[in-house]
DNA sequence: TACGGTAGCTCG
DNA sequence: GTACGAGCTACCGTAC
């Protein structure tokens, strides 16, 4: 049973009921003139709806607004319990200033508890018939919670979701820390829930904070946008033009293109997989000396940037672009950012990103990180020695496979071993490597010489050698393999690039994750905010007055966070103050 | 006309 | 035997 509330001393008596509680279940129904857009600032929250194991209350913030001055503290003292909380937390905090930290979300719970994240489904009622096998109704989600009087039924729908919140999150919290853990989550989050698995933890504690960034968003000159735009739009199409009229081909035709690139100007090019001539950029790259093929690169590169020009006005508000992230966006932890992705924003306009007047951007990025979780991983002490020296890692593995002096790597080789070194985290054959030689430095060299790179390198780096002749031998026998990040994440792999590849990957997932905690509750009190995260990298936000001050902090958050994970290796981050994204270098 | 899958690009 | 992860657009074939 539940009871709406639209009296205010009611609402502030009722509170009394959880007094004993350490957490309750949260719930929000927002009245949102388009579900396809939400609007975080214009749209209002209508109903919020709190309950513990025995009582479910609906407090009606159209009837009493003023009741958030005492939800404020309420809220932000207890542990709550909801669903996809990065929506709640969003719109409260939009629309009261309440900023809960202590949560627990089911979604997220969900997502690490599955075997294969990104293909099943966890919205609150496919969770709880995965876990409860109860039916819910999710139809008056999106009905009208702007009505002068709600329908009884949407009152009993919203109710019903804090019923479904009682029944699985003890089943998620068992399950959760049944997993194995090698770090014990300690802290708030661990103690009021009596939530034990450090992985989880680490994502509770982050979904507040992924919430504001994207609440906040990430800053852009809007007159520059509109500009380069302009600009970039009136090149493109003359040069398009032009290309047409003394070609008489359309840069975008892949047949035409081929046919003319071979026939005309007697050029070779590869075949695709379906077996017709491949016109793609790298197919042509060997040709850039040519004046009419590097135009059609140029143009072809021109439309790309135009597009996503386009792409980010159309997301611009008011000099932001609010994008969403997913925050469990691959396997291995990763996050995924959409509408726009700010995650692959390309170099060439990075310098749109701008801190609005009076402010500045901090860019900050770990250091190769993913080389130096993979050596600490396997305790791969010849590199580990490099990175403890500050080596140039590159240069370092290429002047040991080609038994050279340190000094006297070339550029090239300098190259070659920077691919062999990814290879190395991706799980490469020697195939690739000389494909990736050829395709990427037009440097030919042959199977054999591949082969004998790859065997040089597992020759110095021993210990990687043992690692991926390990993991061939357990899937051979078993087909599938559990492998865990540093931290504790856990993948279920059924391929050797993938049982190589995700462990490193989702260790530099855990230390991001771990960073933007830190510098979320070390700078709460600053003002500053994280506007982006890309994967080894973090973008903040502060006010120019206290940039230094802030940099600080977040130098502490990044240091802490790597030195939880790597204990052997030595962890490196470069830093800068910046009034655009890409000043720094 | 709408949808699903793929290729090819961007970023890490 | 396979170089890892993501999103977005354009494009193409298929279904209605």
């Amino acid at each position: 049973m539940f009871e709406y509330i639209t009296n205010l001393e009611k609402a502030i008596e009722s509170l009394s009921a959880f007094e004993k509680d350490k957490f309750v279940y949260l719930d929000t129904e927002v009245a949102v003139k388009d579900f396809d857009n939400i609007d975080f600032y214009n749209d209002r929250v209508r109903l919020i709806q709190i309950g513990n194991s025995e009582k479910i209350f609906l407090y009606d913030m159209f009837s009493i607004p003023e009741f958030s001055k005492y939800l404020k503290p309420f809220l932000e003292e207890k542990g709550i319990i909801g669903h996809n909380l990065k929506f709640d937390i969003k719109f409260l905090k939009s629309n009261f200033n309440i900023f809960p930290e202590v949560v627990f979300d089911t979604m997220i719970a969900s997502q690490l508890l599955s075997e294969n994240p990104q293909k099943e489904r966890h919205s609150l009622s496919a969770v709880s018939y995965r876990f409860t096998e109860n039916m819910i109704e999710k139809a008056y989600q999106k009905s009208s919670w702007d009505l002068k009087n709600l329908s009884k039924e949407q009152l009993k729908y919203a109710a019903e979701d804090i019923d479904v919140l009682r029944k699985i999150f003890p089943l998620l919290i068992e399950k959760l820390n049944s997993l194995p853990s090698p770090h014990k989550a300690t802290g708030q989050i661990h103690k009021t829930f009596g939530l034990n698995n450090a992985v989880a933890a680490v994502e509770m504690g982050f979904v507040p904070f992924l919430s504001l960034i994207e609440l906040i968003g990430m800053p852009i000159d809007k007159e520059k946008l509109e500009f380069v735009y302009k600009e970039k739009s009136s090149k493109y199409q003359k040069d398009y033009i032009e290309f047409v009229r003394k070609y008489g081909i359309d840069p975008f035709s892949s047949q035409k293109v081929a046919y003319w690139i071979t026939s005309k100007l007697g050029l070779k090019l590869p075949k695709t997989q379906k077996g017709s001539l491949s016109s793609q950029d790298s197919a042509l790259k060997p040709y850039i000396d040519r004046p009419e093929i590097k135009t059609l690169l140029e143009i072809r590169k021109e439309k790309k940037l135009l597009d996503k020009l386009r792409e980010l006005k159309e997301y611009e508000k008011k000099g932001r672009i609010y994008g969403e992230f997913k925050q469990i966006g691959a396997p291995t932890g990763r996050m995924a950012s959409l509408k726009p992705n700010l995650q692959n924003i390309p170099r060439e306009l990075k310098f749109l990103f701008k801190a609005p007047e009076g402010k500045k951007l901090i860019v900050a990025d770990y250091s190769q990180i993913e080389l130096r979780i993979a050596a600490e991983y396997v305790n791969e002490e010849t590199m580990i020695k490099a990175f403890k020296e500050d080596k140039d890692l590159h240069r370092y593995t290429a002047s040991l496979i080609l038994d050279k002096d340190y000094e006297a790597v070339t550029k090239e080789e300098r190259q070659m071993a920077k691919a062999i070194n990814f290879g190395l985290i991706y799980g490469i054959s020697p195939r690739s490597l000389m494909q990736y030689a050829k395709n990427n430095y037009g440097i030919d060299i042959t199977l054999k010489e591949a082969e004998r790179f790859h065997a040089r390198f597992f020759d110095i780096y021993e210990n990687f050698k043992q690692w991926h002749e390990k993991i061939k031998k357990e899937l051979e026998k078993h087909r599938k393999l559990t492998v865990f990040s540093l931290l504790g994440r856990k993948m279920t792999v059924s391929r050797f690039t993938d049982a190589v590849n995700y462990p490193i990957q989702a260790t530099g997932s855990d230390i991001l994750k771990m960073a933007a905690v830190f510098f979320g509750r070390f700078a709460k009190e600053k003002n500053a905010f994280i506007v982006n995260l890309v994967h080894d990298e973090i973008i903040v936000e502060t006010k120019e007055d206290i940039a230094e001050e802030v940099k600080e902090i977040l130098s502490k958050s990044m240091k802490n966070a790597g030195e939880i994970l790597l204990k052997k290796v030595p962890i490196k981050y470069n830093m800068q103050i910046v009034d655009y994204w890409d000043e720094k270098e």
